[in-house]
DNA sequence: AATGAATGAGAATTCATTCAT
DNA sequence: AATGAATGAATTCTCATTCAT
């Protein structure tokens, strides 16, 4: 019965990602949860700790189930990289479309480097599940590369996604990205 | 001697690209300009009033300086293309590094309709001019699927470029648009 | 093992002689106590009902420990005076020096009479302990006198002790009232 | 017409003698201005610089009002402490009777250390205008006792005033200094 | 045009108190 | 007795906006 601290995280999330850090209020919070404002701080002893919580409880979902899968041998290579987009698209494209770490993480760069930290490591992880794919059809420093296009791409495309309220710039760049994957790998194939 | 509306703009876009909309105060701006915050609303009605003439001042800079090279047809398309992408690193890299357009568009979509629409026809211009460049070198169907790619890229590359506060996500991400370019053109050149 | 009133008083009237009153919060107390804050509503009704519970139990430790002193037959009025101020000394340099009585008083008179009653009794106690080793001395009217003074003294240098962060006030004032009182003995055994 | 800043010290000195630092709203502040809560910041940055300015502000009217008198050459030095008790009894006795220093000092001693500044300052600058005068009666030494003294009677009969809500304690310790300061001259003269 | 004082709505945060478990 | 979640009123502070001078 007990609101829980996952709870509110999870009324919270999609809030910061429709209005962003500054402009969500504990009130939006409060009422999305059913609770008065005060008794957030029950859970939380500041906005900017909900935040920090919010940004960690994210993160480790992300590295949890969606980039995990990267790392799951009992998968072909493409399909893995197949099953990594699909989960990272649903949750882009979850409530009001955008990438919770990339929002957070434009607004708050200059004034939260606690923030940032998290932000970081989310993007080291994400990439770094890339690269462990890539580096499989390809050589380590292409691998790197291909990695950070590949989430350049996609929060690029998440951006344009947000603005033209409009989910195909991502699942078409989602889609380029296994294809292309397909090519690099035949081409390797080929070349050795 | 007196502030002008352009004076005001000026002072304040840097200040929206660092902090975005929500976080940066009329007092913050106003102490910009060396002017008290009541003095601003004898240029601007209203906050957003004076964020919608910013928009529109920055998208015509860029209509007009920018994505203008993409039809300067004294030079040739790499040259162009080159030289559009210095044009906008220049901007993107000014200050604290970032894209208003995108930084104000993340934040503001869900709330203010009115800036998305000035925000859309920035980067339906921007693509436009991607646009006449690659159409040169390949097909028009494809050259939109360029366009789109190296927009999406570019945004990325900023976002990375803000987060990680390192400018080279956004240099390295304009070369390779360049050499890659040319591999089309070369490829296309061949073909033909 | 369970915790008691007395335990909570205990705990608690050095934070409030710290901060005093208002700024003392329950959860504060509760810390000190090793306790939850709900928890101690079931020894006290109030945050009043605590405090009005402290003043009464700090004003009968003085009266049964401190004032009693005075009237003690067994030792010399000398003897008695030194020991007095010995033991209200220590009341006064323990924790975060200052006098619980002086404090809330100055705080609350005008807010909590009910608070002052009990505050007043304290003052009123005290005079008597002196007055009745002053008029050991001297005639009853200048054993008002000197009482009073006495007590105005001690106030006064336990609040530049408070403010200067130095227990020589107090200490220097209890040496002066001792020697003081040796004068005036001596002074009047002359005269009589 | 204009609510200066002046204006609104004069209003909240008396709130703050009356009630405390802690117990004093800004809301209280705002009502006895007649302005709104939010005006005050057009003045005061925080409830803390409001404070620190009252301090100086009042510490200052001290000096150049009060301390000041000891100096005053063309006066006798019985004169000039007679009219510097006065003066200071004014002020004590003004409102709601109190010290501002002592009670807020005895408040915000421990949180606070830019307050203490200034109250420090306070009281050094009231015992040197004691210790001019006494030292124009006795030795120096001697003189910085009596001034210590002096000060700590008088706060500890301020106390007994707010405390018993009577001003007579510090009418009558005032009295008292004034003729214990005719004995040590008359003693001293004699003497020498 | 500029000033600067005032507004008023709303933000985050605090805290004494209540209450079901 | 103790917990811990929730309350709700109050507090400090912010900020876009207005307006007389």
């Amino acid at each position: 019965m007990a609101l829980t601290k996952i709870d509110i995280l999870k009324k919270s999330i999609p809030l910061f990602k429709k209005k962003g850090y500054g402009a969500t209020t504990l009130s939006d919070i409060a009422l999305e949860c059913g609770v008065l404002k005060g008794s957030l701080y029950h859970h939380f002893a500041s906005k900017d700790e909900l935040m920090l919580t919010a940004l960690n409880y994210l993160k480790q979902y992300f590295v949890d189930r969606v980039f995990a899968i990267a790392y799951n041998e009992s998968m072909t290579v493409e399909k893995r990289l197949e099953r990594l987009a699909r989960k990272s698209e649903e949750q882009f494209l979850e409530g009001p479309g955008g990438c919770f770490m990339a929002m957070i993480g434009t607004e708050t760069v200059i004034n939260n480097p606690k923030f940032n930290e998290v932000i970081l490591l989310f993007f080291k992880d994400w990439k770094q599940a890339f690269v462990h794919l890539y580096s499989q059809i390809c050589d380590y420093k292409l691998a790197m590369e291909y990695a950070d296009k590949a989430i350049m791409l996609i929060e690029g495309s998440v951006l344009m996604m947000r603005i033209h309220n409009n989910p195909y710039y991502l699942t078409h760049v989602q889609e380029n990205l296994l294809t292309e994957f397909e090519s690099i790998k035949s081409y390797n194939a080929i070349k050795n």
